[in-house]
DNA sequence: AGGTAGCACTCTGAGTGTTAGAGTGCTAAT
DNA sequence: ATTAGCACTCTAACACTCAGAGTGCTACCT
């Protein structure tokens, strides 16, 4: 005892009122806290540190006679500068091993798969989101005339995400013209983001005023007809289930809430995708969501990659009270692995 | 009143208490069952009558001094003898319409915006299941390939639907043959269901002997190698917060159960690919199901028909509590619509 | 001066008793 | 055959009590 750093306590205090309260889901009392430290201080101190930290607002009370719980802020400070990562386990890490590392199966069940993999590891929800369209690379495209007016264009992108759309035309297309048209595609456009292409396709067509001006236009006219290029990002989720174990989800409109949030998935979508932007793991705490619906949870996203370049993201979406630590672990190894893996159907 | 036929009341009052379970999802007294039917009966003989159908397991009692409750066999014995089907209204029927009849989307969205109807018109979840692939119609295949030994092989069939599978290949294949093979497939495979296809082509490798037998070989290697015959069904899925809403939710551990029964979407599944073989709609009330999850759940499935032919079934799950009349028709006209939205994709 | 024991105080949640009301089943009267 | 009347049962809501958990404050200790 005597004069050990005030402010050290304070975190160490804050530290243990977080960990017990996300093991138990219970108000912590300073009788707890006090035995976590072996005694070491006795109970009346903590009382004194848990005042002061309900001071700064970082715990506090739900009535006079309750413990305490840690405030939307405490948890951010306990993220920011006390917590420390929990690595995944061998046997996590192979689970997730297996279940990315079998390629013969297409691109939406390797979503799924990350999906399922995310929840199973940190039991709460977990969410993919598609790889951006725009920022997909350009591999291949190919169109396929069915009949006299309908055309099958498949498309398919540096990520491996294949993506087909049925179209009609205004007037009758020989097959070999098709077939001129793809391949002139196919050379044009390799490697480009899928993007650019409408803006490169224009540039070129002003570049050309000849007798290729109107094969390029009816080309043109060809890929940004159709939604083949049209960004419509899908959202893998798993793992509700699961989470409605929490206590949290005892409360039936809590339930109803959150369920409204997959429903609309907009706004989840929307806060992944401004996220993408941004390098690592994102955590957000509670209130810090501007979406009202998730104030109550706390969504923790991180970008993943092929070769450096960003091109989706994912996450899990839980109770304020989570692992933080293992959670962030289990984001950012899925993240890379699902690079990984998709640098590999590519 | 005097020598009214005592069959007929019972029915009367069956359905009386059907309904009015049905609409207020509260147990129904005497009281209220005799002012329905405008005081001609008085509650004690309605009493009367009730007890009879207690006395025939149609109807049950929560406890001594509550309303009656119809059992599983009340609602069947309603649903197959009493109940008048209840008609789409000209807006249901137009909003129906109009989310079906974009054609410029694709077969994902399509299916989507079907489960999506159900749900809106029914207020209980509704249900899709992919067209199986077996009963699909060949209609064109094509393959591309991507560098030396990748080929991504898209299949497309007769309802719209199109399906895609990467795979590698043993030994190099040329751009050339590769489009022989796939010409040749187009033929070949012309309007036949994609179940048959591996057994024809089996017999027809069995027929040639000569120097077309290398080819065929190379062809069937190819056609059956990547998953893109494989059947895996889709269930598409919306509703579930409306549904609960219903105040059989009101309790926490029921929501969670219902969510178990979609994510483990197999049992549910099972028991659309069951009905898919009788015509119209089937009616499953609770217990009647043999998946337990379900046994306090209706669920109401239907065929859908692309030429005559069953190619898939849809359907809506919800308490057993629900608008038989109304779900009823809104799953036959949906499923009635779907086909005829896939013939026209096809 | 920081740490701690002691104590009065507060609030919750579980348990109990009471009561109004809804609904029944039976019986006797019509 | 129907129904009015009545005794009976069960529930859901409310009030009340009380033990227990936890606090904040103060006085005492080192």
């Amino acid at each position: 005892m005597k004069h050990i750093d005030i402010e050290q306590r304070r975190k160490n205090v804050l530290s243990a009122i977080v960990e017990s309260y996300i093991e138990t889901a219970a108000p912590i009392g300073s009788r707890v806290i006090s035995q976590r430290f072996r005694w070491s201080m006795s109970p009346a101190t903590i009382r004194n540190v848990m005042a002061d930290l309900e001071e700064m607002a970082l715990i506090m009370h739900p009535h006079t006679s309750a413990g305490r719980v840690p405030t939307d802020k405490g948890y951010r400070v306990y993220v920011d500068s006390l917590m420390e990562p929990k690595h995944l386990t061998k046997e996590e890490e192979s689970i997730i091993n297996k279940l990315l590392m079998r390629k013969d199966e297409d691109f939406d069940f390797l979503m799924q798969r990350v999906s399922k993999a995310i929840s199973m590891i940190t039991n709460v929800a977990g969410i993919v989101l598609t790889p951006r369209l725009k920022r997909s690379v350009f591999k291949h495209i190919e169109f396929i005339l069915l009949d006299e007016a309908r055309v099958l264009g498949v498309l398919m992108t540096g990520s491996g995400l294949v993506k087909n759309a049925m179209f009609g035309l205004e007037e009758d297309i020989s097959r070999s013209e098709l077939a001129r048209i793809s391949e002139f595609l196919n050379q044009e456009l390799e490697g480009m983001f899928l993007g650019d292409i409408k803006d490169h396709l224009t540039r070129r067509l002003i570049e050309h005023r000849d007798s290729f001006y109107t094969f390029l236009k009816k080309a043109m006219l060809i890929v940004t007809a159709p939604n083949l290029l049209r960004l419509d990002d899908h959202v893998y989720f798993d793992g509700a289930t699961t989470m409605m174990l929490q206590p949290e989800f005892s409360d039936v409109s809590k339930v109803r809430l959150f369920l409204k949030v997959f429903e609309e998935k907009k706004d989840l979508m929307d806060l992944f995708n401004e996220d993408m932007e941004r390098e690592g793991v994102k955590v957000h705490i509670g209130k810090e969501n501007s979406c009202k619906y998730i104030q109550e949870y706390t969504v923790i996203t991180c970008n993943y990659k092929i070769k450096d370049k960003t091109i989706g993201a994912l996450g899990a979406i839980g109770p304020t009270r989570l692992e933080y630590g293992k959670v962030i672990s289990a984001v950012k190894y899925l993240s890379d692995m699902l690079g990984k893996a998709l640098e590999d159907i590519g």
